[in-house]
DNA sequence: ACGCTGCATACTGTCGACAACTAACAATCA
DNA sequence: TGATTGTTAGTTGTCGACAGTATGCAGCGT
C-alpha cells in the first residue's frame, strides 16, 4: 500500500514510508526525532499538527501522539492551546545536559569499581577508535567515540541509567549537530580514552574520576553564540 | 457544565472533574497518576482506553494521550496492538530506582561542595523534621523527608536534575506504597539527616558522600516479596 | 490425538468533523 | 486619544465511527 503520489508532493519532511508494520506514531514520531537532532527543525520551530499531517498524509492523531512521545524525550514543548515547537536551547540547558553527562559517566565508572567489572570491552572500543583516527575516517570517529562512552554506561550494569543515557545522549546529538562543526579537537580528545580505562583496570578511584570529569567538560567547549537562544 | 449524572454512575476511578481549565488529557494523567502511585492501580494492571473512557465519560482520545503522559513518566507501558497496563516491577528495577536515587543525591552533594552552597535550607528541613517526629506526626514526617531530599537536589542547582529527581521519586512513591508500610525505621531513619548536614557544611567529601549512600541504603530496604512481580 | 484453517471477539490504531480556546485586530464609545 | 468590546482567523482539544491487528476457539482434515 505505498503511496504512489509521494514524488509529486512538495515535501518537507518527507512522506511517511511504510517500511514496517510500526503504528504511525511511532514511524512518525522517529522521523520527526531524526528532523530535531539532525538540526533539520531547529530550536524554537513551531510544529503545526495540521500541517505536519498535510505533509505526511495521515490524520492529525498519530502526530498528536507522536509529539507526545518527542516531549516526553525532551525535545518538544507544548503550551496548551496555544502551540507545540521544538524546545528551544538555553546556553544554560546544554551546559546542564554535558553537566549530567558527567554525572552519569562519573557515577558508572564508580559502580564499574565498586563491582570490579572487566574494562575489556573498553580497552576494544579503544582500538577501534585508534583504527578510526588512522584511517582519518571522521564517521567511524564518531561512531566510536559514540561507543566508547556508551559501553561505559553499559558496563555499570544498570539499566535505568542506560535509559536515562540514551535519551540524553540523543539531546547531546542534537546540540553537536547545532554547533559549528566542532570536528576539528575530536581526534586530540579521543585521546583521553585509554588512560581512563587504565584508571579504571588499576581501580584508581580518584584519578579516574578526574579524568572523566576533565574529558567530558573538554567535550562540552563550545561557542555559545552557535547555539540560538528562543526565549520568552 | 458540570456532569450532572456523577453521584448516578459506577465509578472505580471516579469522574474526571471541571476543577481547572486544564485539557483532559493532563487531568486524566494526573488522576491515573495518583491512582498508580498510590498503589490503587498496581503494576500489571491492564489499562483498557474503552473501558477508561466510559468510566470518566470522556472520549478515547484524551485517554490515550493520558496513557502517553503516563508512559513518558515511565509508569505505563505499551504493547503495540495488543494493550498497555501499568508496568510490572522487578525486583532489580525496584533495586536500580533506588541506585538512581544514590546516584543522584551523592552527585548533588558533590556539586554543592564544588560550589560552596549554603545549607542553611537543609538545616530548616532538619528541624520541621524533628517537629514532626516529637508531635509524633506520621503525614509530616513523611513530607519532611521528601522536603530534605528534594531541597539538597535544589542546592545542587541543577534543573534537569531537579526533573529527573521528581520523575524518581514519583516511582518511589509508588513502590512505598506497595510495601507493606515500612514506617516503623522512618523516624528512626530521619535521625541521619543532620550528621549528612554537619558533613556537607564542613565540606568533608568523603564522609557526606558514605552517609548519603549508607542512608539512601537504608530507605530502599524492603521486603522483595512484598512487591508482587508480573512477569510474561 | 494432533495440527491446521478460518471465523469471532476484543482490543488498539486511524480518520474526518466539530468544539473550544487564544490572540490580534477592527469597531465603538467615553 | 485611549480604553473596551466585538469579531474573526488560526490553532489545539475532543468526539464518534471505522479500519486494522492479535488471540482464542471451533471445526475440519489427517
Amino acid at each position: 500500500m505505498a503511496d504512489q503520489t509521494a514524488g509529486l508532493r512538495r515535501t518537507q519532511l518527507g512522506d511517511i514510508a511504510p517500511i514496517q508494520n510500526l503504528p504511525l506514531r511511532m514511524q512518525i514520531a522517529e522521523r520527526l526525532r531524526t528532523a530535531i537532532i539532525s538540526g533539520r527543525l531547529q530550536p524554537g520551530a513551531v510544529l503545526v499538527e495540521t500541517a505536519l499531517a498535510e505533509q505526511m498524509n495521515v490524520s492529525r492523531a498519530p502526530i498528536r501522539e507522536a509529539i507526545q512521545i518527542l516531549e516526553n524525550d525532551g525535545l518538544v514543548e507544548t503550551i496548551a492551546y496555544k502551540g507545540k515547537r521544538v524546545k528551544p536551547l538555553s546556553a544554560r540547558e546544554v551546559e546542564e545536559t554535558y553537566g549530567l553527562r558527567e554525572i552519569f559517566e562519573v557515577s558508572a565508572a564508580q559502580r564499574i569499581l565498586d563491582r570490579n567489572v572487566s574494562v575489556a570491552p573498553l580497552w576494544e572500543c579503544c582500538e577501534a577508535m585508534e583504527k578510526a583516527v588512522h584511517d582519518d575516517n571522521y564517521e567511524a570517529l564518531v561512531a566510536a567515540d559514540e561507543a566508547f562512552h556508551r559501553t561505559l554506561i553499559q558496563l555499570s550494569d544498570h539499566e535505568l541509567l542506560l535509559s536515562l543515557w540514551n535519551n540524553l545522549y540523543m539531546r547531546i546529538h542534537q546540540i553537536m549537530a547545532l554547533r559549528n562543526r566542532g570536528e576539528r579537537n575530536l581526534a586530540e580528545i579521543a585521546g583521553n580514552h585509554p588512560p581512563i580505562v587504565k584508571a579504571l583496570e588499576s581501580g584508581d578511584r580518584e584519578i579516574a574520576t578526574q579524568l572523566i570529569a576533565r574529558h567530558t567538560r573538554a567535550l562540552a567547549e563550545f561557542d555559545p553564540a552557535s547555539i540560538a537562544e528562543f526565549p520568552e
